[in-house]
DNA sequence: ACAATTGGTGTTAGCCTGACACCAACAACC
DNA sequence: GGTTGTTGGTGTCAGGCTAACACCAATTGT
């Protein structure tokens, strides 16, 4: 009788890759890290960063060295987002693709990796035609965004160490395209207890009164608990 | 000059693998599908349905075939679920899981695949020992099932086509693990504009007064806004 | 017919949301 | 140094939404 059971043939092993869309804060504006592609396929277009996964390196693990690869940090926010799989999204072959999405502060600098001739920041909202399905992964990738903002705290990752409260709604209204209450969204924040107040202010840098700097309580549980429809 | 890139040595090429957490509703319990392994690795353990993806099929065709070869069924809710791709989960190889959730009426049986020696329904609550990483996935899923029917109208796919409101409620309170509110359950979802009254009643199946039958409006929002923690 | 069981319906108090205006502290300019 | 401009920071209130709550209706079984 037959206690083995066979492996598909090594024809029908996809390559697998890691995508990484890279969200940051520029100029009041929400942009990501684009690369143009030196080599075919889509050579000379622009991609998001991404390359394929080691053997023995987990797919987070992955992810972390690309973003590394392109902006030179890799203590920030990462999650995965969605595994992109169709056969012909890659003319070379099967190739799938496990998306990231991670956020970086505003001070992070872009830097060529190896397959890439350069990497530039580009407005969320006027990007050029890029390469395989990217341009679903970034819509995908923007939607999630914005519905993770609506409901959790994580726009201080798109921010520095400490910010101003203003700095954290400019945020919260570039990523979401929406003006917000001002004393509302103080409000709200500082009584969901996720805030730490600095003795310090921002000085100087604009021309009116200067801003308590606040900084994220990591002890804080990451995510503020959504409101629900069903008590 | 090098104008070609090269790809990744075939040794570096993992398995790929769909894995499909079906949920269903049994005895007014929440339970979910398992295999028990023909072969090894993890011979005669349980495990949740899946196989590896064919080369011409995108993901969630192949979460469909596995799907349906377990169940019979194929038209039914399925969405990805997360992607597990950590170095040693399976100890053939590098094997990446796509893992799905399928939600699947109560009417549905279990049929055994051809990997699978048997296949039966599992309480969500008391699950045996799992294959691989298995209980990871179903951890996931099941909070994943929570969170969604908390925001979206995710329940009546447990259901069969025609549904009393009483069955549509302790639906959402067996996933939630808690009692709702009678005449705010019903005042919600009717407001919510997703259910379609029919003429007909569910009579003779229970000793007391017979309840008026409801449909999904398939025309409908599939996804019920979230409320929103910004305007 | 009577008991038991499930189906179906409205109101209200309290909370939360969203809308709204003014004074404070600093810089630049005169 | 005073005046103007700019940004920072604060509290209230009305209205909407949520959650809590009890009784009559229609059927089955005895």
């Amino acid at each position: 009788m037959d206690t083995s059971h066979p492996l598909p043939p090594d024809a029908e092993r996809p390559l697998l890759a890691v995508d990484v869309v890279i969200f940051s804060l520029r100029q009041r504006d929400l942009q990501l890290l684009l690369v143009r592609r030196r080599y075919p396929p889509f050579k000379g277009r622009w991609a998001i960063p991404g390359g394929f996964v080691h053997v023995a390196e987990s797919l987070e693990q992955a992810a972390r060295r690309e973003l590394e690869e392109e902006t030179g940090v890799h203590a920030v926010y990462l999650e995965q987002l969605y595994t992109f799989g169709e056969p012909r999204r890659d003319p070379r072959g099967r190739v799938i693709s496990v998306a990231y999405v991670a956020l970086v502060p505003a001070d992070v600098t872009a830097r060529a990796g190896d397959d890439a001739a350069q990497a530039d920041w580009h407005s969320a909202h006027a990007l050029p035609a890029l390469a395989f399905d990217h341009a679903e992964i970034v819509q995908y990738a923007l939607q999630r965004l914005r519905y993770k903002l609506e409901y959790t705290a994580v726009g201080f990752e798109l921010l520095p160490h400490e910010f101003t409260l203003s700095e954290l709604q400019a945020a919260y209204e570039t990523v979401l395209g929406e003006r917000l209450d001002k004393r509302n969204f103080r409000r709200r924040l500082l009584e969901a207890g996720i805030l730490e107040e600095t003795e310090r202010y921002r000085e100087g840098e604009s021309q009116g009164r200067p801003a308590r700097l606040y900084r994220y309580r990591r002890d804080a549980v990451t995510e503020v608990k959504a409101r629900r429809l069903f008590p």
